[in-house]
This record gives structure tokens, C-alpha cells and sequence, in this order.
RNA sequence: GGGCGGUUAGCUCAGUUGGUUAGAGCGUCUGCCUUACAAGCAGAAUGUCGGGGGUUCGAGUCCCUCACCGCCCA
């Protein structure tokens, strides 16, 4: 039964991982007999890695389902990946690049080969990531956004969809990707200032020797200009509204505009329009019924509308026109501006505005749904907070783009009819068009956004169209935990899908969580190098540190800022806690006894003990420490404070298990006594310590409890199945708690007073308890042991308070007096003044607070009680200490 | 420009409905190899709770305002 002496949690860490996961533990039943709790994981990246914000989001995940699973619930925690489509169809290329492939020369089917012979192969670490550190996922039930049941789903509800009118084709204006070659959604572009220049361009006025000027950030979209455009409303250019100017370089002749969207004060106040490349300018254009003239091909290339610039790039183009309108001295100047970018997510391009055919979910209806299943309490946000983003979100959401101009993903199922050109979103191929008999049949090109897919992720794992047992079981589900940076990506669109195709919103708690951040608060990424390889750290300190360090630092729906010597302190918990129960051990094989544990867990009580028929004071108290811990620690979980529960735990197992309870169990020791009852009641509370901290740390605690319960007969097979310890009425001893408490005082206060005049910690000291308290009183006999083993010191008692100048050590409930020699009375004084002045503080506080008239007939009158207390105990010190002071 | 969040000990952060002398971890200082743990034990020091105003018997906590920092959206 000897443990190591140092902990070493890759001794046993991935032993119960593995365990864990082949003896099924965390395999929901469809028993319907049992409250359900449910929860789908966010599914990362088929291609990714596990990196500290899934660490973090997985210790949160998993404290709440081991401890939902250990209080009795039928737990699903569904797990999977998705197919992430821009991403991954990047790698596969690049990768087939590096052998002179290219993925058009090979054709759509075999390149598709090649990205799923890529996820074969890469596609499985990210899972086995999870695994190893411990998620308690039912893995048998791991989905993939591509599985044949998923897709299924995906074209399902596509045409669901469609034929709810809520997809439509159109041609409008969309984010472009010249790197990737496909169309974006808005979410995924991301905005960023950048310094450019505002060239101000002149452009003649045709019949006329003015020219006006036009201010712009792209110069070289003036190919594609068709008007140009002032605000109705202002004066300076009434005379040119029936005007036409003249585009130089092209030569061809636009018409002046009038609109509202025209900012007068910008620049010059007039404005070009190029309706095939600005987004404003489009619907201007709309508005106007303007010809769109599109100069850009897809890869961001002048096109054959651009004349002599065809084929140069957007950059190049801009240069060269304007060093020409330069030349003809058509650019009246150039300021400096700083101006947005917008940029691809995934490429880090340039987002070119393009006008193109695109398929579109029509959001605003479901938008509204989602928002009123928010204010209706159907689905709840936490921290409440986000609620308002959401809401604002979706109040101003804007139709979704979902498809893309890719090969991996899911096609989209509209069929076009070569000859009358008739559109059909179908559940099955068709072979004929529907219309007009014709069999010349195409399938979009195009395949759906990734978010489409995630977007059913909630109930497309659960066999959603069918309605299958597991949806009837599990769906809506109970709680979703993610990043906020997923909040409009992901939860939104689950959240309208699920409204729409089952009528419920997915979840019923939704809880967002912060980002993982390193020391100087900045965001983790690969390209500035200031990545914690999360398991690096497990290997180094363990996953529960690791977990420890990750919930610890979080406030609800803060950041975490992690260090490394964070990590460093939590494994030194572990490190405690393998060597209480190391030490316990050792003692037990000492004492002659075998590990035990009581065979119904829940209901042991403390055993007397056999010589005097008592339950031990300390025994007592641990369990009513216990009982508190458990209610906080139930609370704080139930409620997502996980820092909380994890500092609540911490503290109890440290300070109050190790620091008083076994340093006080170490006077029962001894040789041979066999499994005593005081040994029965030390190894149940141990017992029970380890099932309240497993959901924070489920090895150590699996590892220890394994060894403890060995030979209980009908005990789980594993912590992870054993009840979660609950609080029970009537259970708290709170006169064991105001003893033992008064104990510690005790102790302390001799240990201080050795510390404050440098008396030996091993000296022996002799003095008198004073106190008016007899439960107090009977401390000097009844815990001898305790105060020679713990403070070496030896007490008499005596009845009320100390006669004047004899006491050392003052409390509200004792006064302590000790044989000291005589010189140190000058560092006692210090002491004692020191202590006085706080006291002092706090009767200054109380008295003032007692003779406000307004307090004692406002205040509610436990509270006035409660000061009045105080003061008296206060007053009462202060008085005894003064004595004390004066005769030294 | 619109919205949201933050500012508490040297550092990182807790502080649940307003109610003891505002807490933890790390760090710092002092003393200890005491039948597990020196990754330890014992003891100690440290705060104008960002500034100002208000509500209240009472404010770190609620309201207003200013400053600074961060995030999201346009």
C-alpha cells in the first residue's frame, strides 16, 4: 500500500484515461427513469490541436457532468469534430502542393479523396487529446460534421429550408476571398485599421472647362466607375445635377447622382461610384438602376473591363493608375488616411466586395424567435451579459451567405436544368428536371459553410431527421459551455437552426466563457510564439494541475491569465494531497490495518470511540467541516462558480484536512491498535474529501480512492460513479465547530507568541487557560496532547477572566497566560499594542454605528444585535489587554 | 460612431441578495529538517477597493459622472 513519495502524475494519469473510456463509464443510458443532463461539445477542428482554450473549456465541461453523473444523473456529453471546410481544404492543398499536385489538374473527386485519406490520418489526435486529459465524453456516441447521418441532416434541413422559403439565390454583393477563392460570410471578416492614403482625382465636367473632385481609397476601381454622386441637399454642386463628367483613362461619361448616403463632409463631398466593387455604391447603384461594371476577376486581377491594365493585380493596378492620372495631372493630392481592412479569417487576404451569385438563409424571422426564447427564459444565458449582445446581434443581423466556392463540404443540393434553367432543392438527386423533362442536369458547384452544419450540430448528433431515442432522451439540451468568440458564429446559428427545424431552442443554459491569455494578457497564438503547449504542461505537472490552474483563475466569464508557475502551485496541491493519503497509509500499515471504507458511503456518522463510547472532538468537527464544504461546493457548481468551488475545495483540503485534522488524528497513532474506530472515521472523511474534489481533479482522486476503497465490497468501480458527497440537515455540529475553533485559537496564539519573542518552537511552556466558557475550560485537559504535540505547551484551566497583568494571549472567548521571562515582557508590550490598536478599531466602528438614532431604527434588528455583540466582545479585550499593558 | 466589460495587496484575481476588523494564490520578511509533503511547517507584513458626486442607518457592492485599459459591431 506504499505510495511513491513524490507525485508523479504520469505514473497514473493516462492508465485512467484509458480505463476510463474502455469501461464505458461515461455512456449515457436511455434509461427514462433518470433525470438527464445533456451537453454537445463544441466540436473543434478535425485538423486542430488541443490548446489551452479547449483545456480550459473542458475542465469546465467536465466538473459540471462528473459531478451531475455522481449525483445520480443520466449524463450525455456528446463529442466530435467538424470538417471545418475553408481550413482544412487549405491544408490538404498546400500539403498536396509540396508534391507538385494541384487540386484542379486532379479534379474535385479525387482531390476529395486526398482530404479524407487527411482526416484518416490527422483527424484522430485532436480526440485522443481529449481523452488523455480526461474529458468524460461518451465516446460512443463521437460524431463528425461529414458522417453519411450528419449529412443526411445537413441537406435535410437545407431544403427544409428552401422550402419554407427561408434560402434563397441571388446575385448581390459578398466578401470576397482572393486567397481562398470563395465567398465569406460577414462573420468572417475581420476588420483592422490600417494606414493608406485618400487620393482626391479630378474629373472633368463634359461641356465644361471645371473639373470636380472626387475623394477615394481605391483609385483603381475608378475603371468600373458609372456615376458619381453629391448630397442633395448641398449647394456647391446644385449647378452639376444635370451634368455629366467623364471618367478619365476610360473616357466614358457618368452621370451626377443625387443621394442621401453621401456624406457631405468627407472629403470633397462628391463621391464616385463603382457599383460591382463597394458595397454602398452597389445598392446606390441599385437605387439608380446603374450599369455594374465588375474590373476585378477573383483573384483580385483587373479583367478584360480594364482595358490596358488587365491581369495586374489590384496593387499594381493602383499604382499604375496613379502615376497616369499623375501624369495628366488629374490627382489634386494625396493625404494620408487611415481606413479599415477587412481581411479573410482564414487566408488573412484582402476582402474584395464582389458581386456574385450566392445562396443565402433569410435570418430575420428566426433571429426573432431566438431572441424572444432568450427574453421568454427557454434558453438562458450566463453571465447575464451576454444576453444583450445577443439580443443586439441578432436585432441587427443581416442575411447569411453559407455558400462557398469549395470542394470539401457539403454540396449543396439545387440542381439546375440545362435547358429551361428551372431550379430544384431536392432530398435526392434528381434525374430529370422537374419542369421540362430535360435530363441535362447540374449540381451546384458550391458547397455549404461549415456554421451550416455546426449550426444543426445539436440535434444532427442525435439522429435528427429521425426521431430517434436519444433526441426523445437528450434533446433540447440541458447546457452549453463555449467561448464567447463562438457566440454569433456558432451559438446564434444553433439557435435559429434549431428553431427552425425543430421548433426548440437547443439548449436550455447556455454559458460563455472567457479566453485563455498569457502573462501579459495577450491572446495566445502560434505566430507570436506565447503558446502554453497545454500538453507539455500535463506532462510536466499533471492534467490536474493543469485543470486546477485553468479553473482556479477564472471568475465567471473572465479571461484566464495563465503562468506557468500557476501551474506550478496547483501541482504542489496534488503533490499535498498524495502525501496526506501517503502519510495516511503509511500510519494505517503502522497501526496494523488494512485500507477501508464504509460500505454505505452516504450515511456513515463518525463512530464512537471504544474505550469511552465518544466520538472524538475532531472527528466531529471534520465531519461538519465536510458537510459545509459539500453544501458550498454543490452551490457554487450547480451555479458555474467553478473558481469558487475549486478555492472552496482547495482550502479545505489544505488548511483544514492536513493542517489541523490530521496533524490532531496524529495523537490516535500508533503501533498495532488495528482499524480503530477513530481510524474508520479518518479514512471515511478522507474518502469523502476525494469524491468532493474528483470533479476538479479526476486522477489523483481516482488514483488514491482506488487504493482506499480496494477491498469495499459492493463499492463502484469507480470514483467516477460514486455519489457526490450532499449536505445533510441536522448534520452540522456546530458545537465541534466553536471548540475546535477556540482550539485553534489557542494553538495559534501560543504559536505566536513563541514567534514574536523568539522563543524556541520546541521549548516547553506551562500557563493557565482562562475562560467563562467550560467547554472552552475543558479544552486544557481533554486536548493535552494535542497542545504538547502541536505548540508544546501544557495548560491549566481556570474559571472566568485572568486576574489583571497575567494574561499573554487574549480572544473573545479565553485569556491564556504563560510563564514568560522577564525580558521579553518589551516584545509582549509591542504585541499586545498591536493588537489593542485593531481592536480599537473595530469598537471605534461599532460605536459610532450604535449611536447613530438613524441605525438602531432602521437597521434590521439581528443586525443591530449582531454589532452589539461585537462591541461588547471588543470592549471586553481591549479591557483585559489594557490591564495586561499596564503592568508591564 | 454604437454597444459591452474592466480598474480591489508588489503580481494575478475572488468578493453570490448592500451588513463583523475586505479575502486567496504567488511573491516578500522571520523562524523551523517537528513520525507525509522543504513542491513542506509555523508566524508576520501589505489595501484612500481608479477619481469625484449621489442614494442609504450602512456602499468594494446600487445610481450618476470623469479618467484610463480591453473587447465586439459599424
Amino acid at each position: 500500500m506504499q505510495l511513491e513519495k513524490v507525485y508523479e502524475p504520469g505514473l497514473f494519469e493516462p492508465k485512467w484515461a484509458e480505463w476510463w473510456v474502455e469501461e464505458g463509464l461515461f455512456t449515457a443510458s436511455t434509461d427514462p427513469d433518470r433525470p438527464t443532463f445533456s451537453l454537445v461539445a463544441p466540436p473543434p477542428n478535425v485538423t486542430g490541436a488541443l490548446h489551452m482554450g479547449h483545456c480550459f473549456e473542458i475542465a469546465m465541461t467536465d466538473i459540471s457532468m462528473r459531478w451531475r453523473r455522481m449525483r445520480g444523473d443520466n449524463v450525455l456529453w456528446l463529442p466530435g469534430t467538424d470538417h471545418a471546410g475553408i481550413a482544412t481544404q487549405m491544408l490538404v492543398e498546400r500539403h498536396l502542393r509540396e508534391q507538385g499536385i494541384d487540386r484542379r489538374t486532379i479534379g474535385r473527386e479525387k482531390f476529395l479523396e486526398h482530404v479524407w485519406e487527411w482526416k484518416e490520418k490527422y483527424g484522430g489526435t485532436i480526440v485522443g487529446q481529449f481523452k488523455r486529459i480526461g474529458a468524460s465524453c461518451d465516446w460512443s456516441r463521437e460524431r463528425f460534421t461529414m458522417d453519411p447521418g450528419l449529412s443526411h441532416a445537413v441537406r435535410e434541413a437545407f431544403v427544409r429550408l428552401w422550402e419554407m422559403g427561408l434560402v434563397y439565390r441571388g446575385e448581390y454583393m459578398i466578401n470576397w476571398d482572393p486567397g481562398t477563392l470563395t465567398a465569406l460570410s460577414d462573420l468572417e471578416v475581420e476588420y483592422s485599421q490600417q494606414a493608406g492614403h485618400l487620393w482626391h482625382l479630378r474629373y472633368p465636367v463634359v461641356g465644361s472647362d471645371e473639373h470636380i473632385v472626387v475623394a477615394t481609397t481605391r483609385p483603381e476601381t475608378m475603371l468600373g466607375d458609372t456615376a458619381v454622386a453629391v448630397h442633395p441637399g448641398d449647394e456647391r454642386y446644385k449647378h452639376l445635377w444635370d451634368k455629366k463628367v467623364l471618367l478619365p483613362i476610360v473616357g466614358r461619361e457618368l452621370p451626377v447622382i443625387r443621394d442621401e448616403f453621401v456624406d457631405p463632409e468627407f472629403g470633397t463631398g462628391v463621391v464616385k461610384i463603382t457599383p460591382g466593387h463597394d458595397p454602398n455604391d452597389f445598392a446606390a447603384g441599385k437605387r439608380h438602376g446603374l450599369e455594374i461594371i465588375t474590373v476585378l476577376d477573383e483573384e483580385a486581377k483587373i479583367n478584360e473591363n480594364g482595358g490596358q491594365y488587365a491581369g495586374m493585380d489590384r496593387y499594381e493596378a493602383r499604382k499604375a493608375i496613379v502615376a497616369r492620372l499623375q501624369d495628366e495631372g488629374l490627382i489634386e493630392k494625396i493625404e494620408d488616411y487611415t481606413n479599415n481592412v477587412g481581411r479573410s479569417q482564414r487566408s488573412k487576404e484582402v476582402v474584395e466586395p464582389r458581386v456574385s451569385t450566392q445562396w443565402f438563409v433569410r435570418t430575420k424571422g428566426l433571429a426573432d424567435r431566438s431572441i424572444e426564447a432568450v427574453r421568454s427564459g427557454e434558453m438562458k444565458i450566463a453571465p447575464e451579459q451576454w444576453e444583450r449582445n445577443f439580443f443586439e446581434w441578432m436585432t441587427n443581423i443581416r442575411d447569411w451567405c453559407v455558400s462557398r466556392q469549395l470542394w470539401w463540404g457539403h454540396r449543396i443540393p439545387a440542381f439546375y436544368c440545362g435547358d429551361c434553367g428551372e431550379v430544384m432543392v431536392l432530398r435526392e438527386d434528381p434525374t430529370s428536371c422537374a419542369k421540362c423533362g430535360s435530363e441535362k442536369i447540374t449540381q451546384d458547384d458550391d458547397v455549404l459553410d461549415t456554421w451550416f452544419s455546426s449550426g444543426l450540430w445539436p440535434f444532427s448528433t442525435m439522429g435528427w431527421p429521425e426521431d430517434t431515442v436519444d433526441l426523445k432522451t437528450f434533446y433540447p439540451t440541458s447546457l452549453l459551455i463555449t467561448g464567447f468568440d463562438i457566440l454569433f458564429f456558432w451559438v446564434a446559428r444553433m439557435t435559429m437552426m434549431g428553431m427552425a427545424m425543430t421548433d426548440k431552442a437547443p439548449f436550455h443554459q447556455v454559458l460563455i466563457h472567457g479566453l485563455v491569455r498569457d502573462a501579459d494578457k495577450q491572446k495566445m497564438s502560434k505566430t507570436k510564439g506565447n503558446v502554453i503547449n497545454p500538453l507539455e504542461m500535463t506532462e510536466k505537472y499533471g492534467t490536474d494541475a493543469v485543470r486546477f490552474a485553468l479553473i482556479a483563475s477564472a471568475g465567471q466569464g473572465s479571461d484566464v491569465v495563465l503562468k506557468e508557475e500557476r501551474i506550478a502551485g496547483y501541482a504542489t496541491f496534488a503533490n499535498k494531497v498524495w502525501n496526506a493519503v501517503r502519510f495516511v497509509f503509511l500510519s494505517l500499515e503502522r497501526a496494523g490495518a488494512q485500507p477501508w471504507t464504509p460500505e454505505n458511503l452516504d450515511e456513515f456518522e463518525p463512530l464512537p470511540d471504544e474505550q469511552t463510547g465518544e466520538v472524538s472532538l475532531v472527528d466531529r468537527w471534520i465531519f461538519s467541516r465536510l458537510d459545509e464544504t459539500a453544501e458550498l461546493a454543490n452551490q457554487h457548481i450547480e451555479k458555474f462558480r467553478y473558481h469558487e468551488a475549486a478555492n472552496v475545495l482547495y482550502q479545505f483540503f489544505w488548511k483544514e484536512f492536513c493542517d489541523w485534522y490530521i496533524e490532531l488524528k496524529k495523537i490516535e497513532f500508533g503501533e498495532d491498535t488495528g482499524l480503530t474506530n477513530g481510524w474508520k472515521n479518518m479514512l471515511a472523511a478522507l474518502e469523502r474529501a476525494l469524491r468532493l474534489l474528483h470533479p476538479v481533479t479526476p486522477f489523483i482522486t481516482e488514483e488514491l480512492w482506488q487504493r482506499l476503497a480496494e477491498n469495499t465490497a459492493g463499492r463502484p468501480k469507480s470514483l467516477a460513479l460514486a455519489s457526490y458527497p450532499q449536505p445533510k440537515a441536522g448534520r452540522r455540529d456546530l458545537a465541534a465547530e466553536r471548540e475546535v475553533g477556540a482550539l485553534q485559537e489557542v494553538i495559534s496564539g501560543i504559536r505566536n507568541l513563541r514567534a514574536e519573542m523568539n522563543i524556541p518552537p520546541r521549548e516547553p511552556l506551562s500557563g493557565t487557560l482562562f475562560s467563562p466558557d467550560a467547554s472552552v475550560r475543558e479544552l486544557a485537559a481533554g486536548q493535552a496532547e494535542a497542545l504538547e504535540k502541536l505548540c508544546a505547551v501544557s495548560l491549566q484551566a481556570a474559571e472566568g477572566h485572568a486576574p489583571e497583568g497575567r494574561a499573554m494571549a487574549h480572544s473573545a472567548d479565553f485569556d491564556l497566560a504563560v510563564e514568560l521571562p522577564e525580558e521579553q515582557k518589551k516584545a509582549l508590550k509591542g504585541k499586545l499594542e498591536k493588537q489593542m490598536a485593531q481592536l480599537e478599531k473595530g469598537r471605534i466602528g461599532s460605536e459610532r454605528q450604535l449611536s447613530n438614532e438613524a441605525f438602531l431604527a432602521k437597521a434590521p434588528e439581528s443586525v443591530v444585535a449582531s454589532i452589539k455583540e461585537k462591541l461588547a466582545d471588543y470592549a471586553s479585550q481591549i479591557e483585559r489587554i489594557r490591564k495586561t499593558l499596564e503592568t508591564l
